[in-house]
DNA sequence: TCTGGTACTTCCCAATTGGAAACTACTTTC
DNA sequence: GAAAGTAGTTTCCAATTGGGAAGTACCAGA
């Protein structure tokens, strides 16, 4: 009859629950994903165009969203030097590792959603 | 010069926008992937022995949160027939698949860890 | 009968998140 | 000079999230 946690003491398992609460403090939130991902598919795009691809965001949350993706290193912000000021936003090549993970999720999405609404002799 | 949505438009990103916002609404949240790992690692749990196992949870959000992973399917409530009454939380086969994703999660915080502590030659 | 263990629920509150609308600021075009 | 396009910021508000503490209910053992 155990008192204590038994499973979760280990040290593996604290480094990867810390991992993932790492992770997911970065990436959390309604539009990150979303984001991420159409830079990723489309490289180099303006305020105005990610505010057009990502839709129903608006600019405040944009405006942010990209801030925090940028202090992390995902996202890179270069101001062109163009006559109405233009800025450049890419996803940085550490944004891009982010690939397989985007994928995963995406992958175990498509599959529940046909759990959900799929066939039912399940 | 595109002054509407380019590269979202395509069916392929619509199913994957989607589907991301799908897998992340059942799944966000400070503790699912806490619970859900816990799960995977030891089978059949009591509600006391989540308690003690994920580090800082209260009875409110662990109450919560494992009827949320229960109405997807995700982990099985078994009331279990014991002198003072006991309950059994098992991780199911579907919520099994998710094993994959979570690994992903970990292995890509682990990484982001090393790149902010790691060495500094990069 | 009182304490302790199981498994919760309820209430109240604070912090965070997210959105709409308006506003700034600068430039080019009509 | 007004309109439109660039890239945001600011303000105000509503909804969601999350946590602490206490309460409920049932049973067993000292």
């Amino acid at each position: 009859m155990k008192k204590t946690a038994e499973i979760n003491a280990t040290q593996v398992c604290q480094v990867r629950m810390q991992a993932i609460s790492d992770a997911m403090s970065l990436l959390s939130g309604k539009w990150k994903f979303h984001i991420l991902g159409t830079l990723i598919e489309g490289n180099a795009l303006g305020f105005m165009d990610l505010l057009r691809e990502v839709k129903g965001i608006g600019t405040k949350m944009l405006s942010k969203e990209l801030q925090d993706l940028e202090v992390n290193n995902l996202v890179s912000r270069k101001v062109m030097n163009t006559k109405p000021i233009t800025v450049e936003y890419t996803i940085t090549e550490y944004g891009k590792t982010l690939s397989p993970l985007i994928d995963e999720i995406a992958k175990w999405g498509i599959d529940y959603r046909k759990s959900v609404y799929g066939k039912t002799d399940k």
